[in-house]
DNA sequence: CCGCTATGTGTTATCGGTTTCATATACGCC
DNA sequence: GGCGTATATGAAACCGATAACACATAGCGG
């Protein structure tokens, strides 16, 4: 069943019936006909020569470093909450956090064609730089900022700051920091940075170096907790990049009998449920990862539809939570 | 940059270059001929020209209830690994647990002229086996079984049962359990059944009634659980369907001062991270949630392959996990 | 009543490949 | 040498839509 048969059963030229399904001009009466022939045969025009024709896939990509984590899974679903409602398809490449793959995956959408790329990023490299310039359709990049590209990224760097005061608020003096990796700019650099800053700017300086790196796992937060213990005698407040290490942290002081608040006050990032069923629930900052998915397409679509897009940069709130 | 110019620059005809690159015969003088003009100008064939031409579209849908959960990332990655190193791209939907949904992007998958399918599912209704099976590709069904399709799914029953029989062995009598939806067959109905089948054969068939149901999150487990120990006195055994739920029970059994162990001992079912963090961990069984993935992407290649697929039915085994 | 624009409609080229078909050449064998 | 078979190759049809173009008709102002 093809336009061409459609075009026949109708009594009408296939022109006519291309038009019917593309808003063209065309007389009450064939409307009426070609209706009638495609409610009969249920026929539906076909995307693959729609594409070959008019250059337009309605298929947008997204990269993700993995999908089975709790921000990034977010995200998604703000992104596909969006897509949901729109006549595009999301194709989604998973790049285990190899930014060779992540370069790999946005080759493969260009060759696809996709309409648009939303790009969920941890770090950067040269080899990014070259394939996003060499992209010849809108990205838009959640979780990072990147001059020059459309971005929707989170305030890392104050919602550290503010947790680290709030520590110190609260009369902790020792405080430790376990972080992310410094090439993810985001929740690794700009995260250490706001409690480096904090810690200064309450005058204990000598706090910076109270810091040791954890992956972003359960078992890595438990190990490296044991290893700040052992190079920061005396904390009394420990400050984690995410809500996954902070928990790894909670379990590592639960077994060696370090009580949490009193001995020891913790906090994790990204307001995640893993957040509040650790006993006592931990501190934390909720960052809008549903809502960053959820612009990301929004100002992606704005790019499809325009060329162009007002808003290049969006910074997004936070909120401490304390339960 | 299309097949005529290569064609064209390499002096052959464009159906040499075509069979250049689906290795039709060709002579050695003339492949190198392409080979050399294909490097200088990066040609790369129009997937879409050649998907209108060959049906084949190098795509496969995956349906998903959700995918910001432990379970569906899981089953999301592994999925992905496997397919990561085709040439497969993934289309992927998330239904939000709304079967109409479900259905809907099954057609649009139809539409797109996906080359296979596969569903996570949650329940199935008429419309369901409907949509089913009128799909002209092949389908793959992770988590559910369905008589009559590819499915890759748990042993719910015999897990729920053990743990059950684990609770009796540890010397509690007064079992408590919080149910997913009885229509979602696996992990409401199945795991239920082996819940009720394990108190029956320990002599206890009046416990059957000590269930409520609750939803995939934790606020819901959190609630359910203060109803289920309104309903039942004296209960010092509380098994839940999720581990999500679980966590929720814990936080609820927490701030109401009902010591975890001693007086209510509690398990969950999926051995996620969420499982490890709380306070004490729970008792949890681990489903191979990636490895299913993986083997409803392997079975899913081979009927791609060649049409038909001997092992229709995959029952996967599980593990019951104390920490 | 003429010419101009606006609208409706069909014809046909086009998107960029793959595949069939026909033809040409080389090879082996009786 | 003649014939069957295997391999190499290009011309052309084809996949199923869209869009440029040509043309017809209608409405309208002067």
């Amino acid at each position: 069943m093809n336009i061409v048969d459609i075009a026949k059963m109708a009594g009408v030229s296939s022109a006519a019936v291309s038009r019917y399904f593309n808003n063209g001009h065309l007389s009450e009466k064939k409307q009426e006909a070609i209706r009638r022939v495609v409610e009969e045969t249920g026929y539906r025009p076909s995307v693959q020569a729609q594409t070959l024709r008019t250059k337009k896939t309605k298929m947008i990509g997204v990269v993700v470093p993995k999908v089975a984590s709790a921000s990034i899974g977010k995200i998604v679903e703000g992104i596909l909450s969006i897509l949901n409602e729109s006549e595009y398809q999301m194709l989604l490449a998973v790049t285990q956090n190899n930014p060779q793959k992540e370069v790999e995956y946005l080759s493969a959408f260009h060759e696809r064609q996709v309409d648009g790329v939303i790009l969920v990023a941890t770090v950067f490299t040269a080899a990014h730089r070259r394939v996003l310039k060499e992209l010849p359709v809108p990205v838009v990049i959640v979780g990072q900022y990147l001059s020059g590209y459309c971005c929707v990224f989170h305030d890392d760097y104050h919602a550290s700051y503010d947790l680290t005061k709030l520590f110190f608020e609260k009369g902790r003096k020792k405080l430790g920091y376990l972080s992310a990796l410094q090439k993810d700019k985001a929740v690794g650099a700009a995260r250490y940075k706001g409690f480096c800053d904090a810690v200064r700017d309450m005058g204990c300086a000598d706090l910076v170096g109270n810091t040791v790196t954890a992956a972003f796992t359960v078992a890595s937060g438990y190990e490296k907790t044991g290893e700040l213990l052992a190079k920061c005698a005396g904390m009394d407040g420990l400050i984690c990049a995410t809500d996954t290490m902070a928990a790894g942290a909670m379990q590592y002081l639960q077994e060696h009998h370090i009580a949490v608040p009193d001995t020891m006050l913790v906090a994790g990032q990204g307001d995640s449920d893993m957040a509040r069923v650790t006993a006592p629930p931990l501190i934390t900052v909720h960052y809008s990862y549903e809502k960053s998915g959820v612009l990301a397409v929004q100002m992606l679509m704005e790019l499809l539809l325009h060329e162009e897009c007002v808003t290049k940069e969006v910074k997004l709130g936070y909120r401490i939570v304390e339960l």
